[in-house]
DNA sequence: CTTCAGGAGAGTCATATGTT
DNA sequence: AACATATGACTCTCCTGAAG
């Protein structure tokens, strides 16, 4: 019964991805109706639907209404949908995916007519391998580029390169700080040995260090103890999401927000949406990286790689978030631990909602790496969140005082931060003269959005008439992260100028979406945002007559008129149209807006042609994509995504043993290296004090946050795709022992037991499941 | 705008399962 | 047992969100 249950979390834990958003929605009221499953778990009834069984054409009424969006669904060869309807409108991408290959399948005519080329998708095979390994070095310029990472990875490449293509060869050196931090300590696996043996000043080599690897098992083992400790500060990562209502109403009248020239988010959206599905790729939740701490949770203490790619394998145990959390933290302060520390001391704790405050561990611990670049993401702390319920045994009641405390703090000092401070910068941030000027300071420090730039807004007579870019730079960094870390706990992780901007740009916005009782969000849009998005962009469009969502997106390709354009958007306020009703930084908003739009996304896979092109386009233009992607009428990001996977001297098919064993050798250098000395130093005077304690590996480390192309550049036959796709085969198969998960009846019953699961959820969105929580309830089943 | 990591979709193949 | 079908794994491709 024991091993059934494990085999059936690991089972569900495949179907799983985690909650990427850290917001907490508030209670959906609607449930959706059971016959609709296939609307809400497109994942389960996928192969299904591939099968011939019924051919009930995709209604395209709805299709009109999300042209752009709808178009995939076309190239489903089936539309066995109970819902198709719905499924369509709820699913655009799932819906456009479909169409690629449905060419009978009459186009909808708004889209078609807007996009042409698309019309003419069809399924195509992949018959075309990668050019011959030899030469290709020499030919291909892109080689270069990755020779350059590879030297920056310390990998040997090839020198001449990068001087026969100077041209590309530039960016690699844009490689994370990071990287070149810790590379001159951790180089590769062997000297990252090295320096831990002189790190570690006793005798007991394999396990003395708090961060060890046997050689000889490729096991990686954590004191345990240390792995405690660790978690107490790493319960400072909690992301807190306000649903304070004293602090909304306080707020709400300080600011008066009621009186900006907001347009309020319509609530009203998010229950007539309510039974919105999740767009299929939201709801379909990865195969294997997902969920491996649902995985772990029943997972045998110890992990080992198959014999026959054993050369290293990792030690796991569900316990241990916190190493990749203290790295986090650690990078946070990079930009305003010294302020925060030195100019406002009493402000620290505000600065760290979410449990931090009072932490002396975490304190200890994030204090040395202040210069540390930032290698974590958000999204890893949310993780890190959910993984943390399968620790809770671990926390000792120290940790769970410290947590209760730093939340106390928090409670109170969010207030504070709420509050006019008597601080040089606070006054007029506080003000609701400020607030909206804030709401509509939108001047842009981009290029792209210089065509938004600070023009008086004569129209509604928000803008202040004092210059905002000016004042952006100005602004007291210490006093926007204060104010936004409200709105966002782990704001301060983010870049200076991004808080700048958020202060800036969005301030005013979230504020309204506070006295709304709307958490600001982040991660995937749902269907309802994408919704949204093409709404304010109609209405914009009406607003000012701008013909079309590309001329308004992408004014730049209509130089004539770019001016006349520009000055529609200046006048009409575009930032605030664009991102009215949706709970996030109007930046996001913007860019989803011009990937939605963008007549040249969505454009199916390359054929052999296509790569051809690119190749000799990249030839001639290097790393300008955004020619590039003109010239082969693709998104400049399509472009340089699938340049950086074609050609080069990359084998294909199945991996040798010689190749499996590189690519876990570099995964684990990667992961060690991302590791600061102080951090490793850390981990192995805590070992030191109790050697006999052992953990293993953070899980989240294992799949999360690995960087594949210094992983490409180890392992030299294949590339960062192919590495990062083996080696979640590698970790499937070591999670489930090698073994299947269940199949036929069983799998069936796991599926209906998931299901039921998400019925009872009541969600409106995947964004909004907690996938971690998910899995684990249905492996008590 | 660019880069990166995460994730989803689709084609293909191997194998489990069901049917005769 | 032979065959047909269903299912899952693997791999590749492309898209997405985040961040600087």
């Amino acid at each position: 019964m024991e091993g059934d249950s494990s085999r059936f979390k690991i089972h569900t834990a495949v179907f799983c991805k985690k909650k990427k958003q850290s917001s907490v929605s508030e209670k959906r009221p609607q449930i959706p109706a059971p016959e609709s499953l296939e609307n809400e778990h497109p994942n389960l009834v996928k192969r299904k639907k591939r099968r011939k069984e019924s051919q009930t054409p995709a209604p395209e009424s709805l299709e009109n209404e999300h042209p752009h969006l709808a178009k995939r669904k076309k190239r489903g060869k089936e539309s066995q949908t109970p819902a198709p309807e719905s499924l369509e409108n709820e699913h655009p991408h799932l819906a456009k995916k479909k169409r690629r290959k449905e060419s009978q399948t009459p186009a909808p005519e708004s889209l078609e007519n807007e996009h042409p080329h698309l019309a003419k998708r069809k399924k195509r095979r992949k018959e075309s391998q990668p050019p011959s390994p030899e030469s290709l070095e020499s030919e291909q310029p892109w080689v270069s580029k990755l020779g350059k990472r590879r030297k920056e990875s310390q990998t040997p490449a090839p020198e001449s390169l990068e001087n026969e293509h100077p041209q590309v060869s530039k960016l690699g050196k844009r490689r994370k700080e990071s990287q070149q931090l810790t590379s001159s300590l951790l180089e590769n696996s062997e000297t990252f040995h090295k320096a831990k043996k002189t790190t570690s000043t006793h005798k007991k080599k394999k396990r003395s260090s708090v961060w060890e690897v046997d050689m000889e098992t490729g096991i990686i083992l954590v004191n345990k103890e240390n792995m405690e400790n660790l978690l107490e500060s790493s319960r400072k990562d909690v992301d807190i999401v306000y649903v304070d209502v004293s602090q909304e109403q306080k707020l709400a009248k300080m600011d008066k927000a009621e009186e900006l020239p907001i347009v309020r988010f319509q609530k009203h959206d998010h229950q007539e949406l309510h039974s919105d599905v999740q767009s299929k790729k939201n709801r379909k939740h990865p195969k294997k990286a997902a969920s491996w701490d649902a995985v772990q949770g029943n997972q045998p203490e110890s992990i080992t790689l198959p014999h026959s790619e054993s050369l290293s394998s990792v030690d796991l145990e569900g316990k241990s978030t916190e190493l990749a959390v203290s790295h986090k933290k650690t990078s946070k302060e990079k930009v305003f631990r010294n302020q925060e520390l030195g100019a406002t001391p009493e402000s620290l704790d505000s600065a760290h909602p979410g449990g931090e405050v009072g932490t002396e561990a975490g304190e200890r611990v994030r204090g040395p790496h202040s210069t540390r670049k930032k290698s974590k993401k958000r999204k890893d702390a949310s993780a890190a969140i959910a993984t943390s319920s399968d620790n809770v045994a671990l926390l000792d009641s120290n940790a769970e005082n410290v947590s209760v405390d730093s939340l106390e703090s928090t409670g109170a000092l969010r207030e504070e931060d709420v509050d006019c401070r008597p601080r040089k910068a606070e006054p007029q941030a506080c003000s609701s003269e400020k607030h909206a000027e804030e709401m509509q300071g939108l001047e842009s420090t981009h290029e792209e959005e210089s065509n938004l730039e600070s023009a008086s807004n004569s129209e509604t007579r928000y803008v202040s008439e004092d210059g905002r870019d000016s004042e952006e730079s100005d602004v007291d960094l210490d006093s926007a992260v204060r104010q936004l870390q409200e709105f966002i706990p782990d704001i301060q992780e983010r870049a200076a100028t991004t808080i700048r901007r958020m202060y800036r740009d969005d301030l005013g916005r979230f504020k309204e979406f506070k006295a709304q009782g709307v958490a600001i969000r982040f991660g995937k849009f749902s269907a309802k945002e994408n919704e949204q998005i093409e709404k304010n962009v109609q209405e914009f469009l009406s607003l000012t007559g701008i013909e079309s969502a590309d001329k308004l997106l992408y004014t730049d390709r209509y130089p004539e008129e770019k001016s006349l354009i520009t000055n529609l958007k200046r006048k009409h306020a575009f930032r605030l149209h664009i991102g009215k009703g949706i709970a996030r930084p109007w930046k996001p908003v913007y860019y989803r807006a011009k990937k939605m739009f963008d007549v040249n996304n969505y454009k199916g896979r390359y054929n052999e042609e296509d790569t051809k092109k690119l190749k000799a386009y990249h030839s001639l233009h290097g790393n300008d994509w955004k020619k590039i992607g003109a010239m082969v009428a693709r998104s400049s990001l399509s472009v340089a995504l699938k340049y950086s996977q074609i050609g080069g001297d990359r084998n294909h098919g199945a991996w040798s043993k010689t190749e499996t064993q590189r690519l876990i050798k570099a995964v684990e250098d990667v992961i060690l290296k991302k590791m600061s000395p102080e951090e490793l130093r850390e981990l192995d005077s805590r070992l030191q004090e109790d050697p006999t304690g052992r953990l293993s590996v953070v899980r989240e480390k294992l799949y999360k946050g690995i960087s594949w192309v210094e992983v490409e550049a180890r392992v030299e036959t294949r590339n960062w795709m192919q590495c990062k796709s083996k080696w979640t085969e590698i970790l499937t198969k070591r999670m489930t022992h090698g073994g299947f998960v269940y199949r036929g009846v069983k799998a069936l019953q796991a599926k209906i037991t998931l299901i039921k699961r998400l019925y009872e959820l009541n969600v409106n969105d995947a964004n909004e499941i907690d996938w971690e929580d998910l899995a684990s309830a249905i492996g008590d089943h």
